[in-house]
DNA sequence: CTGAAAGCGCTTACAG
DNA sequence: CTGAAAGCGCTTACAG
């Protein structure tokens, strides 16, 4: 029911209304203990009965801050990364920071378009889930806030870097496969730099420890359920079936176990199946799902902490915060 | 290269370098056809040259239109809106709009607080599947974007709705039970009040059609996978046994299927399952999911064409936009 | 087709 | 503890 119905209360109206300067409600904004109590009261209420919400624009703008951080992930359907991005939002939100989301599909230019708008918009850091092409990397040079890699560790990340070694994980899976007296393991590898060091860590391990050849194939970026399908089948072509599948993510290996039991094969008996990441799904499949834990919660709250270091002007800890991972044996190999 | 090389690049910086004013980079970034083409060949090189990357904080606040767009949805894993929102901030992102993710999780105080933060942005829309509640609606009024709510049609929305009717819905899986011959239906219904929509038409149809009565349990939004199994268990115990199981979802659906085939049950000739969405599971899974179809994509493009005409100063063609819903009869039921 | 200038709504040294 | 004032980097009538 204001005067003027067509217009946002702006700064200057709470302002007047307090009887103070724009500059001392700035303050109490940001900041309410510099300001004296009594005048804080007035403030307040003149904000109350305002309804004065903040242009952010304004503020960002003049303080170049703009207290958003854009998080950057490859898709949303079936993704790998949803429980660290789920925790990173909630974190993000509870400390007053929007999330601008980027879905960065499996192309580099889109990624650089999102990170040039993210830039654009003078965020306060970059958190990417996205391989970095070399023009990228340009890109990222010139971007004054804090760039954080997350579910990787970089040799020599641009900003920082939060994750795990895949190499070691996929040794861990190898090692694991063999002590449990595997011998015939299908990989199931997705393009991607990432799932090739799994890949590699994997099959080397599995060499080392005497274990023979190691059968792979490819499956399209983003890995989901509905690739199950097809992974099996060509399965069934293969000369030498294998007595476990390696997958790349849980869907996937949920998938694969689907398509097993639709033929009539027991899990983990005459098939067995792995996945990665432990998504909610794994623990709740049937069989549940033996997989690689990855805490994306605390992926989140290193990359939390490090931005809200970064803005206090402190250098980071260090440049690539290794969070391990863990192997959940569970039923299916 | 720059000689300063810690300072990002102006307009200024551009036009000094383009011997032009900024008004007229402006005017180029903003609508190249309006500058003379020499001219425009100058200032091209000149942002090539600096790496100009604009300030969205000050075009924004400048011009106040922000180009962003909050997209407002419960939570990530395993919803039933990710395929909705991923064209969603496809389409956004191919026309230059930045997409701010609100996560509100089932409190009404987390909406509006995202409500708040995206006012404060000056988004030029917010998009919702959040249910509205009165103080939400109050907020809503003060905002002078467009308010859009998705995946339903309220009576009188305060902005504009992009949906279907759920009560159709529902009655419509009712008609289609009934006319494959099934007899007991046990509804899963999560709380909210689109479910308790479906929820009615369900009930309201079957028993038009002379059924008996229904059976109903409730189960904790987010619906996911994961509470398959405990759907599967309590309906293990009822008296009657029902022939087929109802679910909000597909993911819901999914897991009662893997539970009762775990159970040794045949599905769809011991227990049917129906489920809602067709996500991208449902016609993946074994046996493939009966479900009732939302257009996400489509529900996408009405909503940023709504959004394309307002920015324009459009009026709304249409308050509430029905997509409709289509049922498809696969093997689950 | 282009420029000079005001203005968008904040923040923040600086001074008191 | 508070205020006057400059400034953040754009956009956009207005005038020519």
């Amino acid at each position: 029911m204001s005067d003027q119905p067509n217009r946002n209360p702006t700064l200057d109206d709470v302002a007047v209304l307090a009887g103070v300067s724009t500059a001392t409600v700035s303050r109490f904004l940001n900041n309410p203990k510099v300001v004296a109590a009594a005048t804080a009261e007035r403030i307040q209420a003149a904000v109350a009965q305002t309804g004065y919400i903040p242009n952010l624009l304004a503020g960002g703008l003049a303080s170049s801050k703009s207290r958003m951080v854009a998080v950057l992930i490859p898709h949303l359907t079936d993704s790998i990364f949803n429980d660290t991005i789920q925790a990173m939002a909630e974190e993000l939100a509870n400390s007053g920071t929007t999330v601008m989301m980027g879905l960065t599909g499996i192309t580099p230019e889109r990624t650089d378009e999102l990170i040039q708008a993210a830039i654009g918009r003078r965020v306060d850091a970059i958190i990417s889930t996205a391989p970095l092409s070399s023009r990228t990397a340009e890109l990222v040079k010139r971007f004054p806030g804090l760039f954080i890699q997350i579910w990787e560790l970089p040799e020599d990340p641009p900003g920082i870097a939060v994750g795990f070694s895949h190499r070691d994980a996929g040794r861990d899976v190898a090692r694991f496969l063999q002590s449990r007296g595997y011998r015939r393991p299908l990989l199931v590898t997705a393009q991607g730099t990432r799932a090739g060091m799994r890949r590699d860590g994997f099959v080397e391990e599995w060499q080392a420890l005497g274990g023979g050849d190691v059968q792979e194939t490819m499956v399209d970026i983003p890995s989901r359920f509905g690739h199950g399908r097809r992974i099996f089948a060509e399965m069934r072509r293969l000369d030498e079936q294998p007595d476990v599948v390696v997958c790349g993510s849980d869907y996937l290996a949920q998938g694969v176990i689907v398509e097993a039991q639709a033929a009539g094969l027991r899990v983990p008996d005459q098939l067995a199946v792995v996945g990665f990441g432990n998504s909610s799904i794994a623990g709740d499949m049937r069989p549940t799902i033996t997989t690689v834990d990855i805490d994306g919660a605390r992926i989140a709250r290193e990359a939390i902490a490090a931005i809200r270091r970064h803005a206090e002007g402190q250098p980071p800890r260090e440049r690539s915060v290794d969070v391990g991972f863990r192997l959940i044996a569970r039923e299916s190999a």
